[in-house]
DNA sequence: CGCTAATAGGACTAAAATGGTCCTGTATAG
DNA sequence: CTATACAGGACCATTTTAGTCCTATTAGCG
């Protein structure tokens, strides 16, 4: 598991067509159509995706929706904070003091540093590189979480 | 969002204990007063960790609970198999070819490629560092991912 | 104007996941 | 043979998620 919401996946798929060339607005409708999306469901995340200004929108006819900045300045954590609220491992990294366990608790304090990384990561990866489009993009190399003792030998992988 | 289960909180939270020297074993009842959690859902984790071998046990009077390897070899990524499955951040991910939109998706290849590195990192992070016990787990490193553009302008951090 | 196309903002619902409890069975020590 | 502790699931309540729908607002256009 670990797994981000569908809207979130819908909203990587629709913020990718918004950003294929074709200048002009979008409407919902010929997002859904592109994306494969009810468009209730397309609409509802263009909405959320408006709020946190990744999109812009217009209104009337000829409206539609445009990216609200280049592809490139757009991460993957954006899209999640937009659509999810921003990324939190364990409870008491997005509730501190709320968790009960808390004193007795020793495993809190790096999880929030395992989050933090996991956030920035994501925060690495631009909207260009998800829709591929970028050549150089396929090449991910190795996360280094360097800490001190790894685990040695692994059983699952 | 984008958060790992309360179960597995649980589960990190009792492994930290059982990684406490005391070399004997500990008991379900002993766990659940040391982490603040109740007896049964401490009894139900610890179960799923002994299925994924993480935890040893052993039954009758005098039974309870071990680590099932070194502190230092159980990484955070197995602690997340054992308890909810197999890290996987989309659907496509865990289940190919269940998707519906596949053909018309050009963002599910990178999300796999994201997945994995995640997957990495976690599986770089061991029970030791997560307890805190170990003095250099302090300084956690960034995770790079150098993949061509990254995101310019951040708007939210 | 007033009509039409389009987004904005929520309310609402069905289905699934999650967190937690409980019961019955089995092994082991003394 | 009894007390203690784990094994395996069934079960339930609550929350979350995914998806739909309704009403209001905004913008173009004749």
């Amino acid at each position: 598991m670990l797994r981000i919401s569908k809207m979130t996946d819908y909203a990587t798929v629709i913020l990718a067509h918004l950003a294929d060339e074709g200048a002009g607005l979008k409407t919902a409708v010929e997002l859904a159509e592109s994306s494969r999306v009810g468009v209730a469901t397309v609409s509802k995340v263009l909405k959320e995706l408006q709020r946190a200004g990744l999109v812009i929108s217009m209104r009337g006819s000829h409206g539609g929706y445009a990216l609200g900045r280049a592809a490139d300045s757009i991460s993957a954590a954006d899209i999640i904070d937009a659509v999810e609220g921003p990324v939190g491992l364990t409870e008491c990294v997005t509730h501190p003091g709320q968790c009960g366990l808390e004193g007795s608790c020793r495993v809190g304090h790096s999880w929030q540093r395992v989050n933090g990384a996991i956030r920035r990561a994501l925060g690495d990866v631009s909207l260009t590189q998800l829709t591929g489009r970028d050549a150089s993009s396929l090449a991910l190399a190795d996360l280094a979480i360097p800490l001190g003792a790894r685990p040695g030998v692994r059983v699952r992988t």
